[in-house]
DNA sequence: AAGCAATTTGGTATTTTTGCCAAATAGAAA
DNA sequence: TTTCTATTTGGCAAAAATACCAAATTGCTT
């Protein structure tokens, strides 16, 4: 496979590696409507708060979502609403046939 | 994280699990225009051809490509165009900011 | 400054994914 | 039937992803 080509599936594939971990996609779904911050989200999710400081900060380094600090909280929100697309797909590929 | 809810981020994540490999993504790609056999899938990436079996596997369980035998070939087709509008909101989550 | 709460980082064990090889299967052609 | 080609399967080793714990950091609030 040219290289060039190689890079840009390379690229994309990161992309959806981001998105591909039901943790991850419950966040963006959560956060598309109400920012929240990293303790209520662990809270919902019922897992070690280290993890979901490591899975927002996956979703973080793709620019999906971006945090804005108050106080000593950081409140998240969906930074790329196009991701939303991405997900209403998705149940239509799994529901169709 | 209710159960049901779970279950439902569980299958989306799935669905992105099957499309988070550039190899995958490139056979998406391919396969859009033009019915490709695994033999000459394999020729155009440059991997062993029981891995790119197993790639085909990943996404045919998906109902994302499909297959339609031919002599002894197996010619993939894309089963589901909509995966297309993933790969090219992806593009354009990587180069917006 | 000291204590406290929210978040991140480092380390590690476990699980999952990937890719190759070798062998098995399927089917066409000789 | 035998041979040849295309594809799949099983097994295994290497790489990547995940989750927890413990410790460090950050920045309020006393």
């Amino acid at each position: 496979m040219n290289k060039v080509i190689e890079m840009e599936f390379l690229e994309k594939a990161e992309i959806f590696k981001a998105l591909a971990h039901p943790t991850r996609l419950f966040i963006i779904h959560t956060v598309k409507d109400k920012k929240m911050s990293v303790k209520e989200l662990t809270e919902l999710v019922g897992i070690d708060i280290s993890t979901m400081s490591k899975h927002l900060d996956i979703l973080k380094k793709h620019k999906i979502i971006e945090g804005d600090k108050f106080k000593n909280f950081i409140y998240y929100r969906l930074a790329i609403p196009c991701v939303l697309d991405f997900m209403s797909c998705a149940i239509k590929v799994i529901n169709k046939k």
